[in-house]
DNA sequence: ATCTTGATGAACTTTTTGATTCATCTGAAA
DNA sequence: TTTCAGATGAATCAAAAAGTTCATCAAGAT
């Protein structure tokens, strides 16, 4: 019988060891090849992975990002993304680049045990807490490119008329911005806002 | 010979599960008590506990809490802490309140073991990287408990004058203080120091 | 006692940000 | 074509925050 060949990619050393402990103890898995971060992902990856599991966020790049390329590489590898956020935010992303299972951190092994098999068949699996969520939430806040970046140069110092400038828009439109990046993130101060989105991972 | 009983008090399930299972591999070790957040861990200590694995951060309390009160009790007991931030200022907090261990997460599970082992011993274990920075940086950015509670209140969508009254200080101490934040994290804005805290898990 | 030093609070000014209104432009629909 | 909704930018005013200066007070040092 063939095994399950499982990719691990999470830059946690020492929860990596023992996730790759967890699954090798199963009978129809075996991890295949491991990484720390999204670039040794890309170059240690090989034939006999069918599953990546993937932690969202880490430190280069945001983690969806080797998912569009691998597809193009390696077509027949499926993804369950790992997370540390309960956030709806992720799941939504990720179910656009083709992710079929999600998995937040806080969950047991035998979840992610399910998830590894019911994806390996072909299904989709979503951890019932999150489905629960998305299903509440339909519209849960998701930010545009723009709105990130926004939050990002306001992270690290800059003031308004600056990030204005950088963005090339006007300051009226900036202010637009920062008041929707309020609206949906359901604050109300850009102080907040900033809070909740370090909290979620959306800034660095 | 008798092992050395680990607790793991840690919330993310599947890597506390994975711990477990490689600290249960050790020879001299073995896994006598668990708990997934500050609360539960003071319920589900027992007199088998040698060394107990914690990890800064925790959704209730910031772990260090439960480090004051278990020492009353539990005198015998000693800490590791784990977190999830490279950061300085937990280790200062965390040797102040009798942690004999620091390991990072991103570390590998064999410095835990030797973590454990040195500890026991009644040594203590500081994780190399760490270390450095502590010589390194030795006034490293510690924020008082009022300051702290500064950045909690603006980030929580408070004006100035709101938590000024709060803390029953003037406006211009208040101001005052947001300016000694910002010059001990290094940072310009008000709105950088919130996001440098909120990457260090000092706001919640 | 005198003299610092540091912290506090008040007052003031300037800068930044927030809120609102208005005119313009574009693309889609009627 | 016209019409309308949505987005943009400019201008304006109000509010908040930041920067600065000054006087006061307390704890120590001289």
């Amino acid at each position: 019988m063939k095994k399950i060949g499982i990719m691990l990619v999470e830059d946690h050393n020492v929860f990596r060891e023992g996730l790759k402990k967890l699954i090798d103890m199963e009978e129809n898995m075996q991890v295949v090849a491991e990484a720390d971060s999204c670039t040794t992902a890309l170059q240690n990856i090989n034939a006999h992975v069918d599953i990546i599991l993937l932690d969202i966020g880490l430190p280069d790049g945001d983690g969806l990002e080797i998912c569009t390329r691998m597809i193009q590489t390696h077509p027949h590898v499926k993804f369950i993304a790992l997370t540390t956020y309960d956030d709806v935010t992720f799941v939504r992303k990720a179910m656009e680049k083709n992710v079929h299972g999600f998995v937040p951190k806080y969950a047991f092994f035998e979840e992610i045990r399910s998830a590894i098999n019911m994806v390996y068949k072909g299904g989709t699996y979503i951890y019932p807490g999150l489905q629960a969520e998305l299903l509440l939430k339909p519209d849960s806040p998701v930010l545009t490119e723009q709105e990130t970046s926004i939050l990002q140069l306001i992270a690290r110092g800059k003031d308004q008329k600056e990030v204005a400038a950088r963005l090339y828009i006007s300051l009226s439109t900036l202010r637009r911005r920062i008041r929707g990046i309020c609206t949906k993130l359901g604050v109300k101060t850009l102080e907040e806002a900033l809070a909740a989105a370090a909290r979620r991972g959306l800034v660095r």
